[in-house]
RNA sequence: GUAGCAGGCCACCUUAUCGCUCCGGCCGUUCGGCCGGGGAGGAAAGUCCGGACACCAUAGUGCAGCAUAGCGGGUAACGCCCGUCGUUCCGAACAGCGUUCGGAAAAGGACCAGUGCAACAGAAAGCAAGUACAGUUCGGCUGUAGUGAAACCAGGUAAACUCUAUGCGGUGAAACGUCAUGUAAAUCGGUGUUUGAGGGCGGCACGUCCGAAUCGAAGGGUAGGCGGUUAGAGCCUUUGGGCAAUCAAAGGUCGAGAUAAAUGAUAAGGGGCGACCGUAUAUCGGUCGCAACAGAAUCCGGCUUAUGGCCUGCUUUUUUU
RNA sequence: CGGGAUGUGGCGCAGUCCGGUAGCGCACUCGGCUGGGGGCCGAGUGGUCGCAGGUUCAAAUCCUGUCAUCCCGA
């Protein structure tokens, strides 16, 4: 069950309605400005560790095309980040990503911010 | 060269590394792996019209309501498109009324069916009353003045109500079908079982069909999968009919199917456009910047709006010869 | 995906149906009452009526298009 590193597949998304719900009313939250992960301890019946889910409010961005472009540079970061949880932990969680700015980023940008929120999100949980 | 109009085309490309989704094949125990192939738009947008399709009665009648408005054609249909007539505006020709020619614009039925409206000004803007002056056959009539967008004379206004003609049944993929999960055939109140409650998804009346339960309150459960779902009024080429919109025939072709929602990220190189610099213009070289509007969500035909570049034709204007 | 509603001085609203004067409250400015502040009284300033066309003699009002904001519906 060695999963490739870098990989971001459909088993790995964040989808029930339900559960993006509770995350809302439940879930903890880190925050890096831009961006806020919101996680919360997910079902054992789960099948990837974690899942993960991407969200830009329409509020911030009117434009159909520059919430899915933010909301792809997200997955991207993300993915290529995400061995920093994997290598740290080995409890189960469901996250969403909210990005909080009001511009449109650079990749450079959203990657940093995401290696931070996540080394910040492990120091928060490992520590107890 | 500049500006405008009309028509057509494209929507940066290639390579490398990593990644997403669908289809097919092989391997494999769930779950994945490997190989091959497909993967946003001209507007996908606004949701302004018209349809297909699905359910409600094979979708019925009248009223109400809504929409459209010269005439003819195209179309599955339209409020769309094409042609044509009239109207208005602009320009030119003729000395002028006006006519002719060229171009452009536009929601273009009916105020002799009825009702209403017209500020200010003005005697007066209908159910009528009446100013001044002049002329007079003196009965009262005619003309002028003055106000105003419009006036002894009837007009104007329907993007005022309205009338006429034509069309429209309702609800929309959250339609609809099916599988799974789950509780509660619980409680309270109303109406009713052939003397017919209630329902058939906007209103009223009728008709018709179903019909023994049904409606409301508060509350409980599930809010997942599959089908619908992508081959269609489809696209391309040729020939023929037609002024045109468009139609017919023949041949060829298959072009997304996601669902908190795929089609991406990074780097390099090459083209495009713009500015500046070098040189005597073009060409060429260098540097910098830009690359628009925008993301399928059942599917089509239009309209409207946003927007980068290229090509062709016509018109206007400028410079040089 | 499908339905609505609202844009009017700095702020909150009326006027729109049925077309001719843009008005109300708060705020602001000036003056008066007071030793000063507050309060009260009086006067005044301030509006492309979201934007663009059209109908009309005349448009905030009628019609068409468009932009923005907000609210519903499993």
């Amino acid at each position: 069950m060695s999963k490739p590193a870098l990989g971001f597949s459909k088993n790995e998304k964040l989808k029930s309605r339900k559960s993006i719900e509770r995350l809302f009313v439940e879930g903890n939250s880190v925050s890096k400005y831009p961006i806020k992960l919101m996680y919360i301890t997910a079902d054992p019946d789960q099948q990837a560790p974690i899942v993960a889910g991407v969200t830009v409010p329409k509020r911030n961005f009117k434009s159909a095309v520059t919430r899915n472009r933010i909301k792809r540079l997200l997955r991207e970061a993300y993915r290529l980040n995400k061995a920093l949880v994997f290598n740290n932990t080995e409890r189960r969680f469901a996250f969403l990503f909210l990005y909080l700015g009001k511009e449109e980023p650079t990749f450079e940008r959203i990657s940093e911010a995401m290696k931070k929120v996540l080394t910040r999100f492990i120091d928060e949980t490992e520590r107890r």
